[in-house]
DNA sequence: TTGGAATGTCAACAAGACTGACATAAATTT
DNA sequence: AAATTTATGTCAGTCTTGTTGACATTCCAA
C-alpha cells in the first residue's frame, strides 16, 4: 500500500478511473454484489418467517450489548414504529430480551438471549463464508481498497456511527 | 498492483484479513455504504413518486437499450407482476416507450423517452458524484481492489449477467 | 404540580416484493 | 390444422417493511 492516501485527486492516472462507463460499471458491481452478500442470510431468515430488518436488529443488538431502542434507532435509520414491529416478534419468539432501564426507567435495553445468539451465529456463519471466500479470491491489498472506498461512500453521519460501534459505546 | 491474483489463498498474512471481527466490520461497511450509496437517488426519485425499483428499471433499460421485459426480468431477478406495476407507470408517464418486436411480435422491446433519459442522468449524475468522490478520497488500487472485491462476491448467475452488461448483447 | 420532552406502543396505510390464476397473441411442434 | 409452448400482461390477494398519527408512560424542570 505504496503512498499516504488522503491527498491524491486529479493527477492523471486518476482519470482513467473516473469515466462514466468506469462509474456506471461499479454501480451495477454494488448492486449485483449487494444482492450476494445478503442472499445466503435471506434463505435462512425465511425457513423462521423473518425478513432483513430482523436480521439487522439481531447484528446491532448482538454487536450493541444492552443497547436502547433509541439508540438501534440511530443505527438502522428507521422509524421507531418499524422497529418495534420487528421487535416485538423477535421478543415474543424469545430471541430477545427487553429490560426496563434501571437509572432512566422508560428505556429498554435490549439483549439477545441464547436462541436469538443461536441464529445470530448462524446468519453471521453464512455471510461470513461468502465474505471470507470473495477476500480470498481478492488478496489483502483488494480487501483494504473495498474496505477503505466503502468507508468513503457513507454519509458522514453514518460514518462515525459505523467508527463507533467497535467499542460498545 | 503486485502479483498476478488469482492464486493467493492460504499464505499467512492473508489470515490477518479473516478474522471474524474484520468480517464483522466488512458486512457493516456494505450495509452502511449501500445506504449511502442509494440516498442521493432516493432522494431524486421521491419528488417523481417512484421508489428504487423504477430507479433499477429505468438505469438497464438505458444500458441495455432496447431490451425486453424478460431479459430485463432476468436481470432485476423480481416477478414479471412487480415489473409490469413499475413499467405501466413508467410508460404511462411518458419516460419509457414499449415497441412490438419486429422479429417475433409477442416480445415487447424498451426504450427511455427523451423524459425518461432526463431522469436517468439526474439520477446517475448524483449517484456518480458520490462515487467519484469516493473514488478520490481512496485512490486507484483502492478501487481496483473495490471491484475485485464486490465481484468476488456476486453469485456467479448474477456475475455472468453482469459480465454481458458492456456489450449490449 | 404541572407541562414539556423523551421513550415506547398501537393502529392504519403505502410501496414493492411475492404467489396463483387467467387472458391473449404469436411462435413452434406435432 | 390443431395443440402446445412462449412472452407478456392483468387481477386479486398476501407479506415485509417502511411510513404517519394518536396515545401512554416516565422523567425532569419551571
Amino acid at each position: 500500500m505504496s503512498a499516504s492516501s488522503s491527498q491524491r485527486s486529479l493527477s492523471g492516472e486518476h482519470l482513467l478511473y473516473l469515466t462514466d462507463d468506469q462509474l456506471r460499471k461499479s454501480t451495477e458491481a454494488m448492486f449485483f454484489a449487494y444482492r450476494g452478500f445478503t442472499a445466503d442470510p435471506d434463505r435462512i431468515l425465511e425457513e423462521y418467517g423473518y425478513g432483513r430488518a430482523h436480521h439487522r436488529a439481531i447484528h446491532f443488538i448482538h454487536v450493541s450489548y444492552g443497547t436502547t431502542v433509541n439508540h438501534l434507532l440511530s443505527i438502522l435509520g428507521i422509524t421507531k414504529q418499524s422497529l418495534n414491529r420487528v421487535l416485538r416478534t423477535l421478543i415474543e419468539d424469545g430471541l430477545v430480551e427487553s429490560k426496563i432501564g434501571e437509572r432512566d426507567r422508560r428505556e429498554r435495553h435490549l439483549f439477545l438471549t441464547d436462541k436469538g445468539r443461536e441464529l445470530e451465529k448462524q446468519l453471521s456463519t453464512v455471510q461470513h463464508e461468502r465474505m471470507r471466500e470473495a477476500f480470498k479470491q481478492s488478496g489483502p491489498e483488494a480487501v483494504a481498497g473495498f474496505r477503505r472506498v466503502l468507508e468513503a461512500m457513507m454519509d458522514k453521519h453514518m460514518h462515525a456511527i459505523y467508527d463507533g460501534l467497535n467499542n460498545d459505546e
